[in-house]
DNA sequence: TAGATTGTTAATCGATTAACAATC
DNA sequence: TAGATTGTTAATCGATTAACAATC
């Protein structure tokens, strides 16, 4: 599609997604844009208004199948597609992500571990062995990988960035609290906790 | 202050004291919204209305006071009230946050650790011992302690967040992958992995 | 058919950008 | 004084909301 959609757009998607997943476990069979507003706190308006950015999905007079737009969003966020990811920086973050039960649950596939550590490389994370970033490059293009996430610290981070562009993934996800610099065709997603925490700290402020 | 800000504006302001106190370290003493902007990538014009919603802080053909404009944003950012902050749930994650040495660095003090597993409660972390989240009300009250950090699995999400309610905490930050209900006078930030992973796949999908 | 609910066009609201006066 | 840069008012842009026609 040609036209651009909104930063928040997407990020309401994603809980359309979460939320219709849940309903689809209940049994739901057919839901209301007014139900899916209930559940996430958005008008129904809205969601109508960001379902009609990428087509017709539901059904005048009855509402939308649950099944059916549970496929069609995953479709249009890739959660389809199978990404295989990698994490480099296996410390105390990096190694809670490699247990992170949902990525699995997303679609995504934990593919490679890398740490620099001599001390860690070799040991296993639920049957994963870490690699010596030294290989990244190299196991990146034999796994096939796609997805890098980087939970080294702030001062290798744009390195680790680096190495990743390299090596051809198509996404960074970064942990470390700084901007890092990579080619506009590879797309970066910044996770950052300090900032988040700051934004906390401003609302308990302001009372 | 009575005028509403934008989420927006609020986590740019925390952009901008991230980059400031690195300015501050390198030693430079004054900063022009045009340098500001190129380490954040945001436009100097949009730096400078941001600035002038809370007042203003520059000195015309001059620019800013590193240090001053530093502690003008900490201020209102609330990052010079050394918050007292306890986690809930010490599984990886919550582990991970627990070794986190940015909170720290940014004025929030690690008080209190809690989990309902025997195995765990009674055994440290830097010093800091695991509590049975039994004691947590009498524990935050005497601790003092403003901000729960939720890293329980999503089932037992909500619970958590009516004890901390209950014990009075003013904010909490939620990493479990669920809304959560609490009280209009607790502010509540969640870090939502899962959407930000599924922006990610977005924006590699499209090409 | 009547009721319900989607999808879309028009109106409003809010945020960003442009232009520029103020002043160090 | 001339050059630089802030702070603010006005213009533009984009996103949300309201209204309503379409139709199951």
């Amino acid at each position: 599609m040609k036209q651009i959609i909104s930063k928040a757009a997407i990020e309401r998607l994603a809980l359309y997604f979460r939320i219709l997943k849940s309903a689809q476990e209940e049994g739901v069979e057919i839901i209301s844009s007014e139900e899916i507003g209930k559940r996430t706190d958005f008008t129904p308006v809205q969601i109508r208004k960001d379902l009609a950015l990428f087509g017709q999905f539901g059904m005048k007079g009855v509402g939308y199948f649950t099944n059916d737009l549970l496929n069609k969003i995953g479709n249009i966020l890739g959660l389809n597609n199978h990404w295989k990811v990698a994490i480099i920086g296996i410390g105390h973050l990096g190694g809670a992500l490699a247990n992170y039960r949902n990525f699995a649950n997303n679609g995504f596939k934990l593919t490679a571990l890398f740490d620099k550590d001599e001390k860690v490389i070799g040991s296993k994370v639920h049957d994963l062995e870490i690699s010596d970033v030294k290989d990244l490059k190299k196991i990146i293009k034999e796994r096939e990988i796609q997805i890098g996430v980087i939970t080294v610290p702030e001062a290798e981070a744009q390195g680790v960035a680096n190495l990743l562009t390299d090596a051809g993934v198509k996404g960074i996800w970064n942990f470390a609290p700084t901007k890092l610099i990579v080619p506009n065709e590879i797309h970066l997603v910044n996770e950052d906790l300090a900032m988040d925490l700051s934004m906390l700290s401003y609302y308990i402020s302001k009372n």
